[in-house]
Order: C-alpha cells, then structure tokens, then sequence
DNA sequence: CATCAGGGCCCTG
DNA sequence: CAGGGCCCTGAT
C-alpha cells in the first residue's frame, strides 16, 4: 500500500562552497534525531525538495573541492528549475557562509583546537525547508529521540509523499495545504497529542502566506527575526535558537541553554555538569563573543562524532534515545 | 497498579 | 515573571 513514486535522473549539477567548506560536517550532523526525510551515507546524503509545486529528489554528494547534486524527478526539468534548486541548496546549506575568521582566530584556542582542526570548514546548515523545519521542531517538543522519530514516522507514513530514486526510499515532507483539510482529531490519533494543534495553525499560517518563508529570509536583524519567528503559534524560545542558528545562520545565535545541553557544554568546558546554563552563556560570549554558537556547535558535533566510534558513558546518559 | 519526568509552549494570575 | 496544564511513553 501507498507505494512510492518513482524518479529518474534528470541532471546533475553543482555548486562552489565558499573556502574553507567541510563537506561532512555541513550535511550529516550526528546529534540530530535520525528522520525518514533524510538518508546519510559516506559523504553522500539523500533528500526531496519542493520547487515550485514539484517534488524532486536530490542526492548531494562530495565532489571535493565542489558539491555534486544529482536531480531526479519524472520528467526533464527546465534550466530555471535546475537553477532554482542550486540557490535554495545553497542558501539551506549555507554553502557561502564564510567561516574563515572563525577558523583561523581559534584554530589554537585550548577547547576549539581539536574540533577545528577535525571539522574546519563545517556550518550550520538545514536539509528542510521553514515548514518542515517547524514540523520537525514541533516534535521534538517535550519528548526523548524515540517519541519523536515515532511522531514524525507515524505523521510521514500518513501525509508525506514516499519517493524511490537513486536506490533509496525517502519521503518528502507534507505541504502546508495538506494538514490545513485534516482534523486536529485525525493527527492526535497519530500519538502526537497536544502538537496537533501547533501543527495545525503554523501549517493555516504557511497554506495562506506562501511567500512567509522568503519574507523571513530577507530579516537581515537578528533580533528582529527571532521577534517575528516568535509570532508563529507553538514557537518558543528553544525552537527559535535552533532556527536562527541552523535554519538562519546566525553564527551567535545562544542566549538560551537546554537543560540537556548546558550539562553537556558544561562537562566539555569545565569537566563536570554542575555549572549553571547563566554562567555557561557569560563564559561562551567571553570566550568566542560573536561565534559563540557556531563554537559551541563544532565542540558539540565533534563529541557526537567521537560517540560514534567510542563509548563515552556520561554523554549518553544525558540524551536518552 | 500508580506516579512522574521528559531535548517546550501557551496561558493565566 | 512564575508556574500549571498539556499529550504520550517508559522508568520506577
């Protein structure tokens, strides 16, 4: 049942990432919640993208010093269409985001060394689109890893498009317009509980303002843009750091810790977990003032990274799978 | 079996 | 600005 569609390659095209680029680093990061709307495999990644009403699938890939993306849809696609794709892939991964100064000024600094010198040339980057990036912040909501993966499988399974391309299934994401017709009945019946109704109003607010996400983009002000994401129903402070940073690339985007996450910068920084997110956040804007979040995120990717190969028995106690 | 705390956010007082 | 309620799940 629900089969999947089925692409073909239409054509491969690809994008110069600003000096210094790391390509792994920019588009697998280990502390993200595993979803169905991504496939990661060795300096490879799978996904969808919606340009213009249509869906194609990509599969980016390495092809050092520049970035491969091969198209697949189901039928030829026009240069305008090729040309759209390669800007929105730049802009989410943040291909000419310059972080030389940033790796040049820490490159010896006592905590950013080792991450620096394994990393340099990764950014913050999103393999989603505002929306999806607001679906997938809304379960992350008030629930470990497991739930929200079953929340996002159970809400995939229901209203994403399931595609088949290039040897692999993905799905892509639903469209605003989709949910608007469902009822908020229909989705808790998916285990999301009270996220119904937040998926429900962000999805009416998108469905009647499709331009919503390009007027966002062009918000240059930080503060300005947290104030107008922070309009959006069911967006709070920890989902608007996460867009700011991953989604917006505001390299400084940290006035807010986790609980999580301040007892894991806490330990990297001062090896224990007691110190309190306040003081961790003077300590990090003292330390690495205006990349202060981008520091934060290569020492948190990198011990990510590192728990893949090796057993570190305190962090996994801090995020429960 | 019951109770409770989560990788928030909204609303109320 | 503090704190209760909201959903579900798994831990105790």
């Amino acid at each position: 049942m629900n089969k999947p569609i089925k692409l073909s390659k239409q054509a491969t095209l690809y994008l110069e990432p600003r000096f210094p680029f790391n390509f792994k680093g920019t588009f697998k990061k280990p502390s993200h919640f595993p979803s169905k709307l991504v496939i990661c495999g060795e300096n490879r990644i799978f996904q969808s993208i919606e340009i213009e009403g249509s869906i194609f699938g990509l599969e980016i890939f390495d092809c050092h010093p520049r970035i491969g993306i091969a198209i697949y849809g189901k039928r030829r696609i026009s240069e305008q269409v090729k040309n759209a794709i390669k800007v929105e892939i730049a802009f989410r991964y943040n291909t000419n985001g310059d972080v030389s100064d940033f790796v040049q000024g820490f490159r010896r600094d006592k905590i950013l060394s080792g991450p620096i010198n394994r990393w340099a040339g990764m950014r913050p980057s999103t393999a989603y689109s505002l929306y999806g990036f607001l679906m997938v912040a809304t379960v992350l909501q008030n629930a470990t890893v497991k739930r929200t993966v079953q929340m996002m499988d159970a809400l995939l399974q229901k209203y994403g498009k399931r595609l088949a391309f290039a040897r692999v299934e993905l799905y892509a994401i639903w469209t605003p317009n989709r949910i608007e017709s469902v009822s908020e009945e229909d989705l808790r019946a998916l285990r999301v509980g009270y996220r119904a109704k937040n998926i429900k109003r962000i999805s009416q607010f998108f469905a009647s303002n499709p331009s919503l996400e390009s007027s966002f983009r062009r918000i240059s002000n930080k503060e300005e843009l947290k104030k107008s994401l922070l309009k959006i129903y069911g967006v709070g402070p920890q989902s608007v750091s996460y867009l700011l940073f991953e989604a917006f690339h505001f390299y400084d985007a940290l006035d807010h810790f986790s609980p999580w996450e301040a007892k894991i910068v806490s330990m990297l920084l001062y090896g224990n977990k007691d110190a309190r997110p306040k003081d961790i956040l003077a300590d990090v804007e003292r330390r690495w003032g205006p990349w202060r979040m981008l520091a934060v995120h290569y020492i948190f990717e990198d011990i990510f990274w590192r728990m893949e190969r090796e057993k570190i028995p305190w962090l996994e106690e801090e995020i429960r799978m």
